[in-house]
DNA sequence: TAACATTACGTTAGCCGTAACGATA
DNA sequence: TATCGTTACGGCTAACGTAATGTTA
């Protein structure tokens, strides 16, 4: 069994060149790689040089042999790296969420139910979750589509209406409902980490003036102390939490309104069947 | 960079099941075995064991990492493996020979242009020699079937056809010309080593007692002191080296006639150019 | 003569095995 | 009490670095 570290000064050398500027490369000394090329000849039973007195140089063998080093020198670095991955993946839960709303409910049952455990929460728009549940980034999901892929194991967990938020002075305030078109041209307060709302809102009303708050705070100041349309959510207007001194009216448009799926890979079903469980009989609303 | 032993002593161990055992298996010590599995652990900064006071087992991230190490392990083993394949594969030129006659037409011819390396030669029915010519069992073959897929360079290198060869006496002797067919219930004296030649006399005369011959000495005997039938070649013919006291007839069949070719892969056309070119030249007629 | 590979040689660090220890079933 | 894993310790060897040697451009 030939070692790595053989293996690594032979691709060092063929890197390099000389066996002098390899063993500086390696920080190690030239007549140490002198010897384990020779000794990796040895354990090998296989001439890998072709050497004049004060020349060496790879012949087709060795040339090969660096290919095939390159490759396991290489894999072995992997190695590592994948086994750190998974280690910290069985301590890490990471979910990608498509909107804030499902954060806010989620995050404080997850804490609970994974005790001890770190949890990352990404927020954006949704079209590559699938994707990041097979390749590992997320192991939960929410998302505005459900997956009938049977790679995953995907439950609705909830919905959320949109609606619209202006003072009672607004010229908005006399309609009973209102398209989202119809902010073309309008000022609109907007948070900026909203997921796929945010191209709901872009798609329907590409004309109108967005202006992106990044704090809540910040959000709730202006929303209260100007006329500005904002948007409020089902969420909030069901526990009476709506902006002070406004009135929210319904958005005729159909994507106004959406249903939230969680899902998680089919092999990690029991894993999170709590979880799911608890989503069910609490559910986002 | 972990070495190669660190990972093998660890699947050792998960063969195993304890350390004691491993360390039998690895004609090591106990003592060794765990420092050899700390060290690994501190080289990942990663745990892998649970430990309890007398007892020691894989975590799930060890687990992992056994699966990983297999992997690495059997790369290193198989690294060496194909390493010395390839070396042999630079001194050695193998050849799928279909028939005897090209075999004598070439083997000279090949030794001397590939002076200092060493030739194997196979003798045997060629269906398979275009997988052998890719998988690189064979550098060079002589098959009875010309190959059009341009993976292969391949050329007619000549032809040959059967006599049968009998005593005058023999009943035989009085046609001008025979059917293979025609040897069915007789018994003839056969050579075993003649390539696709066995297919084609077995499939046309299915039911003649073959009286099977390793060695050339005992058939040239028993041809010349029996009166069992048996086959000649226009190569021998040509030269006028026939069996002594015998006359050959020709046979009706259309497989008693064939020509040879000659096939390596396109890649290495350019090494064998001089050969195909003399092949050319010479023919095996 | 400068750069390179190899050989020689003294040193040392790392790894091993034995032995002792502690814990468990 | 037998088995297992860990720790301690002393010894040894394999690999190292320095220095010297030889060769080439």
């Amino acid at each position: 069994m030939i070692e790595i570290s053989l293996w690594e000064q032979l691709t060092a050398f063929a890197d390099c060149g000389t066996l002098s500027e390899a063993a500086e490369k390696l920080h190690t000394s030239q007549p140490a790689l002198t010897r384990s090329m020779k000794r990796l000849e040895a354990e090998l039973s296989l001439s890998l040089f072709k050497r004049s007195k004060n020349h060496i140089s790879l012949n087709a063998t060795g040339r090969m042999a660096v290919n095939l080093a390159r490759q396991i020198v290489e894999e072995d670095r992997e190695l590592v790296l994948r086994l750190k991955a998974y280690d910290r993946s069985l301590r890490t839960i990471s979910i990608g969420y498509c909107a804030p709303v499902p954060q806010m409910v989620m995050t404080p049952l997850i804490n609970n139910l994974f005790e001890g455990m770190t949890i990352s929460a990404d927020m954006k728009e949704d079209d590559d979750f699938p994707a990041r549940l097979l390749d590992g980034t997320y192991q939960l999901a929410v998302l505005h589509y459900p997956l009938t892929d049977d790679r995953f194991f995907c439950r609705k967990c909830g919905s959320e209406t949109l609606y619209l938020s202006v003072p009672p002075s607004s010229p908005l305030a006399f309609y009973p409902e209102i398209h989202l078109s119809d902010l073309n041209g309008l000022s609109v307060l907007l948070l900026s980490r909203i997921g796929f709302w945010m191209n709901v809102v872009k798609e329907r009303a590409p004309k109108a003036n967005y202006l992106l708050l990044v704090q809540d705070s910040s959000f709730m100041e202006l929303a209260s102390h100007s006329g500005y349309p904002c948007f409020n959510s089902s969420y909030f207007i069901r526990r009476g939490s709506t902006i002070p001194g406004r009135i929210n009216i319904p958005l005729a448009d159909a994507e106004s309104h959406t249903d939230y799926y969680l899902a998680c890979l089919s092999s990690e079903t029991r894993r999170f069947s709590t979880l799911f469980d608890q989503m069910k009989k609490t559910g986002i609303s």
